[in-house]
DNA sequence: TATGAATGAGGCTTCATTCAT
DNA sequence: AATGAATGAAGCCTCATTCAT
């Protein structure tokens, strides 16, 4: 297998036609989309590369095989929700307004992510193996939980909230985010989609936080945030 | 065409080597396994025929094709965990304890039954495609909240709960059980197990049981029950 | 093996609710509509077994094996069609106008009568390889042309024939009627079905029994029959 | 999906080995055989594929399926048999004399091309449902009739022909051409084959022509051509 | 005579992947 | 960097037929 040598990020170079870079980028997008919608093994590698502006050829060029191509679009998704997280800017807030606004944005960033969803339940089809194997996404994921970690510390300081575990914290709102997103076909299936109209999502968010609050906050706070 | 008719429930029949009720749930036990590992498209025919006690043939000449196979497989998931769920005798419990038994049990029971999850997952990658055409499974789940109703209503009833809708706060529950056990790979892929040893199950259990309480009831009740 | 004795066409027997020949003939028409339909291997087992008021096991009882139902129900479509040709009372009728009667007879008959025409073409793909099996298909078929030999001679004798081999007269005949049913689905498909409506048989009719008697005749008959 | 674009019919290029064209056509060949001898579901795309010089995979890259590949195949049968009759040149000849021509023409092209006879009679099996699909054999047959028009027209101008319909007429020589390729197998298994011998048939084919003459001309012109 | 259950062989098709230029 | 042609392994499914009662 003769792969490329680095690809860096840098996209268009001189006068040139080529563009590695965005050439990657398009498979990767295609490929997202492709994956998350039918599942690993339900994607296809000929629907893929049709999809993609370039062939199939490179597609092995760049990533070596599909669960190469996999994994990189794993990666890839992890990094987008991440990055997309950063930009929260939650320091500045006093912590339950910091704990309310990042529950909401938590909710609000899955339900506009999808795919990010579906990759994720996929990878956990999978058993998390592919994740298992790539350094990648455990470097991105490293931060993950220090905003959440710095607003328990200051609700607690503050004497607002309970002790709790900021890994455990973001367990539950995860919990309430995602499977909100995942389940959604067979929960509506069986009991009616009231619940995922745009009028039944807000209110599904608003208890959500408000379930969130309740839970971390000492008694008191209740009425200031309900 | 060369498919069974009904085929009733009425297993062995005097002292017959034929015992198609028994063969059927030999395959349906056999293929939920590898569906539940594998994913649809993983799974494969000849792996599923080769771990049953009969012939890839005989598949086909109960369930037509691998869909139909899928699809009873899902049927039988959903009928097995709800029947679970009807053993539960909740109504002579008060209502802060029967709604607390029924998260423990939800949330035991699901951790106990990876497969179901595990369909319910795959059928959800399947955008539910698959439980759209089964009125079966509609059936299966038609009583799945009137536990729940029932409790809420006493609740209410006596003062302790605030009004919350049941199939809301059936989602609640659902959310934080079923996420427990599906996102369990890629979760402590990424932040460890810790929340998924037996000791931290157990405290992940009552933790989850106090945030529905506290979200149902008024506040009073928090001190009785956490 | 073990098949059935002798199965006369004797039907009902006294008091008995069984019906061997009853049964048999059932067989046989179900499976002429499918071999006819979808020839001898688009013609499935299974099918004609649900078409049919008795069950699989028993085809295989009174005929063998798929090949052996296929010969069978071959000799009844030839029979079926040799004996309608007997009831055509031809003798009584000068030469002319009984070949006349006779080409009509046989453009109808075979244009009334698809399935066999089907039969035949199907043996053909076959390369004739069952009717060469089967003594009972030449022997139906041993008269086929007494009845044209007997008109070519008349006519010969009365002057207005030409000499003509009765077998290649019957030939000309059969071509004419038989391409009009079998090869009607290619010919209207190109050419359009004008010929193929009532109006256009009936002409066609027509000018086949034209064509026969120019052909046949000695000059002057064409005035007295065109 | 994975099929090719248009394959141009340009053939090897320089000194390559592939040879697209190539392959296609010995394919389309090595299938023509098998389809005209097992009928469409008689025939095997193993036995098919083991023939080729090529394998299965590339049946499949080419044309889809089975039903694409006997689809083209009986495109290319009519392709074959149009191209033959265009290298006719009968505009020179006189009309009764172009008649002749092209009656012998066809009774001779039909025998010589078995293979058509037997495409068109399995087409007609499948009531034309292929031919229906495809555009492409509509188009091949489009100019089929045109000589014959020309040849009736010019008759008529001359005075040496009845007026007759030149697809009726088509009709009548295909008839009589048609059936003496197809129904051989069964003619002869019941009339014996004295009509098939090599004497047999340049008798037979006289007497289509004199049959056809007969019918078309006006009287007076019999004595000059019988 | 009758029937549902069972079967092995073989059919068609699809997949990810590599080759040749 | 790029492309159409080519491939082997393996997938799903169907058939005529027989068994057991």
């Amino acid at each position: 297998m003769s792969g490329p040598g680095l690809q860096g990020d840098k996209a268009v170079r001189g006068g040139w036609k080529q563009d590695p870079a965005g050439v990657q980028a398009n498979i990767i997008a295609v490929a997202m989309a492709e994956f998350a919608m039918n599942g690993l093994s339900g994607a296809r590698m000929d629907e893929i590369a049709a999809k993609t502006r370039t062939s199939k050829r490179m597609i092995y060029y760049y990533f070596g095989d599909k669960d190469g191509l996999y994994r990189r679009v794993l990666e890839e998704a992890y990094r987008k929700v991440r990055d997309g997280e950063q930009r929260l800017d939650l320091d500045h807030l006093p912590p339950v307004e910091a704990l309310k606004r990042l529950v909401e944005f938590t909710f609000d960033h899955h339900s506009r992510h999808p795919e990010f969803i579906r990759m994720v339940m996929i990878e956990n089809i999978h058993h998390g193996a592919y994740m298992e194997q790539s350094d990648a996404i455990r470097a991105v994921n490293a931060g993950a939980i220090e905003k959440l970690e710095d607003i328990c510390r200051r609700g607690r300081e503050s004497g607002l909230f309970r002790p709790v575990e900021a890994v455990e914290l973001h367990w539950h709102i995860s919990a309430l985010s995602f499977f909100n997103v995942s389940n959604r076909a067979t929960f509506s299936g069986i009991f009616g989609d009231a619940l995922f109209t745009p009028a039944g999502q807000q209110t599904l968010m608003r208890h959500v936080v408000e379930m969130i609050l309740r839970y971390v906050c000492t008694p008191p706070a209740l009425e200031r945030h309900a």
